[in-house]
Formats: structure tokens, C-alpha cells, sequence
DNA sequence: TAAGTTCTAAAGGTGTGATGTTTGGTTCTG
DNA sequence: CAGAACCAAACATCACACCTTTAGAACTTA
């Protein structure tokens, strides 16, 4: 039952290959398809086009109009805070672009994740938060770079987990997201410098303390040294 | 050819109620519902009870599994940054948590989005900015709540935009949420106060010199009310 | 010539029946 | 009692027919 004229495709690779392409800018803003012509190209019936066409409607990458077919949406109408338009524009030829924008959102939301986690961690989240900053006190001062980074996600995750705010602590995947890519954007030294490492644990104290300033003071400490990097 | 039995919906009828009843907890984490139930229910084919399926599962409401059926998801799993499931969760039983959970992410997101949009306004910006800011100071002393509001929420707009960052332009529409979505929630006297004007004066004018530290501190003050506001 | 009207065909929307595929459960067997 | 074999439920996909909307062409008329 093998179809050799066209690559047969499952349905969420579809959906999958045409947001990337969207993203891309491979279709401009305006741009019509139709489902036939995706029919033809995946080599699928009109069911599983449909359902592709309607993951990529849900997020706003294009809108289906009758007698026309399927038109693309500006990109200032996407639904750009969704976990899949984040994954194609960071698989996008625009990567750089959308991660400095992502670590703006995340240098922008974690001062206040930071102060939000103190008024609101519990006795456990204190100690795993402590814990953490202490772990990546001893991986950085070793050069155990991977480890180290591992443990900073962690780190960040708790405390936007901690904060009781679910917008926040859906930012946790993209936090990660941007402190892995760092190295690969040149955004990060090959050692951590002790800065960022006491800062890590000033805000850990200040969470495990209940000192929501305290905790947003050292956070701004964290964020600023990203700011700066990003500016080069 | 109308259904008499059932109340016969439009495709996009369905996914809203739906998307609506999960928000809002009438199927549990983990409830499984069938294809067969919705058709029943809403009087609609396999098509459409597929299609208004297709939208809940690229929010991450639910997801579909073979010889089991649809089941609801984890609140945690949500895509709870997209429009739809903040109007979802808006129009919830829980609309209070939902609306303070938007106003910290406002808070954590204009902070930064002031001292970017100084860095990055154009000259028709920074005149509009001043503009608004006029324009508000104005009709908040006339007491012209409506107008003031509208003011408010177009000077807001402006600025996220002007930082020319695609995620914090997104939260335009949700920050016009909460801003007229105040009053309802007793969070704004019927009067704006004396600083708040002089705050909005003094963002607009650092952003229009291109002063990112300025405006960051103004909109610190701003948003330093909306947070004791938050706490009572 | 310009403006309005009608018509038509293109493309998505919806409905249905048949068939494929996965997979949780059940039953059978050694 | 463990494991293999089997079954049936529910979604996945396909094919096809028909409905609905509507951009644009063709046509009329002032």
C-alpha cells in the first residue's frame, strides 16, 4: 500500500513541516494554499490535510476562506507565545532573532518570578532551591559545564514553578529552551562567573528567607549580566 | 433540514463550549470523552466533532488515544499563554485567579518592554507616546473613566509595540484585558490617581529621550500600585 | 462609461460509510 | 500463574457526494 510517487507523510509531520515553512517565510503573509495542493504534495486525502490546516488555524499561521483557500497570516497575528510557533521559529532561519526575544521575555519575567517564589515557596522549595544553587556553586567552580547547566534549569524551573503562577511556570520549557541554546548563541562563558553564582544563591536565600525584594535584587543581579551579553 | 433533538451548533460553537467546561473543571484531569458523546451531544457529525476536537488538542487540552478516546489534560499542560485559553479562563468560575495571574505577567512584561521601547521607538512613536500621555493626564482629571481607559490601554499598546519584541506586542491584547478588565475587579479608584498620571508622563518622556533606565524606574512606579492593588 | 445586477465556478465545509490501525482487556493455554 | 493469542473499542484515514459561500466575470442598464 506504499505510495512511491509522493513521500507519504503522517499528519502531524505535516502540520509540523508547513508551520516551519510559515515561519520560515517560505509562504509570505498572503500568501494561498489549498488543500488540494497539499493533498497532492503529502500525499494524503482531504481528512488528514484538514486537520493539519486546523492545528495551524488554532495558532493563528493561516485562516481557510471559502472560494479562496488557505491564506497566510501576517506574522504579527500569530500565536506567538505557543510552545510550537516558539519550536519553528527557533528551527527558523531567524533562530538568533527569536531567541534574543525569548531571553527578554525571560529576563522579564523571572525578577518577578524571583519575588513572587518567596512570598509564596513552600518549606520543600526552599530546600531544593538551596540545594540547587549549592550544586551549581560546586558543578561551576568545577568547569562541569553540561552538569551545570542541567542543574541551572532546575534551578530556574523550581523558582518559577514555586511562584504559584501558571503563565509563569509555562515559561519553565522556554526558560530551558534559552539557558541551554546560550552556549550555542555565544552568550555564555565557559565558566560561570562567581557573580552570577553568588546571585544564584542570594535569590535561592531570599526565597528560602520569605524576602521577596531580597529575592527580585539578586534576580535583577542575574538579569543584568544577561542584558549586557545580549547588547554585544 | 434542522435537528430538532439536539441543539445543533456551529463547528466553532463547540470547541468554545468545550474549551470553556475543561477550563473550568467540569471534566476532571485524566475524564475521557468520545467522539461518539460529542456528536450525540451537540447533534454534529464526525467532521465537525473532529475538527472542534483538533483545536482543544493543539491548545493541550486533551488529546486523543486510540481504542480510549479523548482525554482531558493536566491543567499543567495547558497552552495557557494562547487568547484562547486566557478567554477561556477568563470567563471561568476562576476568572479572579486568571485575571492575577495576567496582571503579574503584565507587571513582570512592561518593566522591560519600557526600557526597550526607549531603545527602539521611532520619532513617530515617541510623539504618539507624549500624546497619549497628554491625552490621559486630561481626561483623568475630568474624571472621564471610559475615555481614560481607552487612552490607557492605547498608550500601553504603543509602548509594547515600540520595543519591537513580537512576544511582548502579543500581550498587548491580554494587558488591554486586564486594564478594562480593573474596574470589574475593584482594582482602580474611579479616579485615576495624581502619580499614576505623573508615572505615565514620565515613561512617555523617557521613552522619547531614548532613556531606557528612566523609563524602566517610571514604569516601576506604575506598577508598583497595581502590586499593592494585587495584595489587598 | 460607470455602476449595479446576475451568474458561475472554485474552494472550503459537512455528512457518511467503509476500512485501517492501535491497544487495553480478556481468554486461552502450557 | 505467566505468557501468548485473540477480540473489540475507539480513533485515523480514505473516498465520495453534496452543501454553502463568494470572488470575479459577464451582463444590464442608467
Amino acid at each position: 500500500m506504499a505510495n512511491s510517487a509522493v513521500a507519504r507523510v503522517g499528519r502531524d509531520a505535516i502540520s509540523e513541516t508547513l508551520g516551519r515553512e510559515i515561519v520560515d517565510g517560505a509562504h509570505r503573509s498572503g500568501a494561498v494554499l489549498t488543500l488540494e495542493s497539499l493533498q497532492q504534495r503529502f500525499g494524503v486525502s482531504r481528512t488528514v490535510a484538514r486537520d493539519s490546516v486546523k492545528v495551524l488555524e488554532s495558532h493563528g499561521l493561516l485562516y481557510s476562506k471559502r472560494r479562496i483557500g488557505l491564506v497566510v497570516t501576517a506574522a504579527k497575528h500569530w500565536d506567538v507565545m505557543s510552545p510550537s510557533v516558539i519550536a519553528w521559529r527557533l528551527a527558523s532561519a531567524d533562530a538568533r532573532g527569536a531567541f534574543i526575544e525569548l531571553t527578554q521575555l525571560r529576563i522579564a519575567v523571572e525578577t518577578e518570578a524571583a519575588a513572587l517564589a518567596a512570598a509564596r515557596r513552600t518549606e520543600v522549595q526552599a530546600h531544593q532551591m538551596l540545594d540547587l544553587a549549592a550544586t551549581m556553586r560546586r558543578l561551576g567552580e568545577s568547569e562541569q559545564l553540561t552538569e551545570f547547566i542541567t542543574a541551572d534549569i532546575a534551578f530556574h524551573r523550581l523558582m518559577l514553578e514555586a511562584g504559584g503562577n501558571s503563565m509563569f511556570a509555562a515559561l519553565a520549557d522556554v526558560v530551558a529552551e534559552v539557558l541551554s541554546g546560550r552556549t550555542q548563541h555565544g552568550l555564555m562563558p565557559t565558566r560561570p562567573m562567581p557573580e552570577a553564582l553568588d546571585a544564584h544563591d542570594g535569590v535561592a536565600r531570599a526565597i528560602a528567607d520569605q524576602d521577596p525584594r531580597e529575592a527580585r535584587r539578586y534576580m535583577e543581579v542575574l538579569v543584568d549580566e544577561v542584558r549586557s551579553a545580549l547588547e554585544e
